[in-house]
DNA sequence: ACTCTTGTTGATAATAAAAATCAAATAAGA
DNA sequence: TCTTATTTGATTTTTATTATCAACAAGAGT
């Protein structure tokens, strides 16, 4: 497994050491692709195999993540943060977030056309860009029809 | 002064009365064009006039505002949410932020060229955009100096 | 494999942002 | 002015996250 192998290099270059503890947080987080998971959610499926790992060392390992580049920090602003891996191997498999303001559920979008944008940010405010988050607040589809529907109904008595 | 006139016109309309603290807590925002503030550094403001306005109200009255569309809730990972002006009657004001991972500084960006991104988004997942935010995270101009002038440095002994 | 050193963990307490509570105060329509 | 539903201030409560510290374990060296 790739993955893991630049996980453990990671830490190492780092200077950290390969617990149990990192691997299982680590393991969680790469096999629920495409979820945002808040601590509290990762603790408590880290917890079914091994209730013996504490929540604090949950925030620790994520903080810890970030930190060394292995996952991303997103906000919601649903209260928490929450997580997803960053792509260590492979940079063009970035994408945004589609946030419904209606039911709160989150869609990726697997695009990236924003390299001009950030040439010309680069270029004109002399920024070194390390990374970057774009979210679009709105209503997904379903709302939208639940909305119409509504519409509909009130309109039909 | 026009704004004045739209923020009270949009508090009407939600069905919200217009108070003097939350008057005294939008004039603060407007006075601070460019500025992030958080809940308590808005508080801090508001109480040199108005010692008699609680946090509580600041709390209540800026999450009021961001549900009427007369501020934006903004988030830096830094432990608390930033609020700025929604500028209500000028869509093309839209700007976003580069947020330096090194000192913390924001800076703005004034410029909005995704339309064609959002139109591609809302046709392809049926998502009907209501509000975006894009932050750029890197190192800012001075950082990136300081950066470069240690490394100097310590190539010279 | 054994030891040693230093980084790491678990349990818990501490912190801090934000929300909830509720009696008293007040905006705005009648 | 009067009335009433909203709003507020003070305070408590909630909840996410961090700090603390003794016990523990990873991994380098022997």
């Amino acid at each position: 497994m790739k993955f893991y192998e630049i996980f453990k290099q990671k830490l190492n270059e780092a200077g950290y050491k390969l617990t149990t503890q990192r691997r299982v947080v680590f393991e969680v987080i790469g096999a629920n692709e495409g979820k945002h998971f808040s601590p509290e959610e990762i603790y408590d499926i880290v917890k079914v195999d091994h209730p013996e790992i504490g929540l604090a060392t949950v925030y620790r390992t994520l903080k810890l993540f970030e930190k060394i580049g292995i996952i991303y920090r997103l906000n919601f602003n649903d209260g928490c943060s929450r997580f997803e891996m960053s792509h260590l191997d492979d940079e063009s498999h970035r994408h945004h977030h589609l946030v419904c303001i209606e039911c709160g559920k989150i869609l990726e979008v697997k695009i990236d056309s924003l390299q001009e944008l950030e040439s010309y940010v680069e270029k004109e405010y002399s920024f070194d860009i390390h990374n970057h988050t774009l979210k679009f607040f709105g209503l997904c589809s379903d709302c939208k029809k639940r909305r119409n529907k509504c519409k509909k109904e009130s309109t039909e008595s």
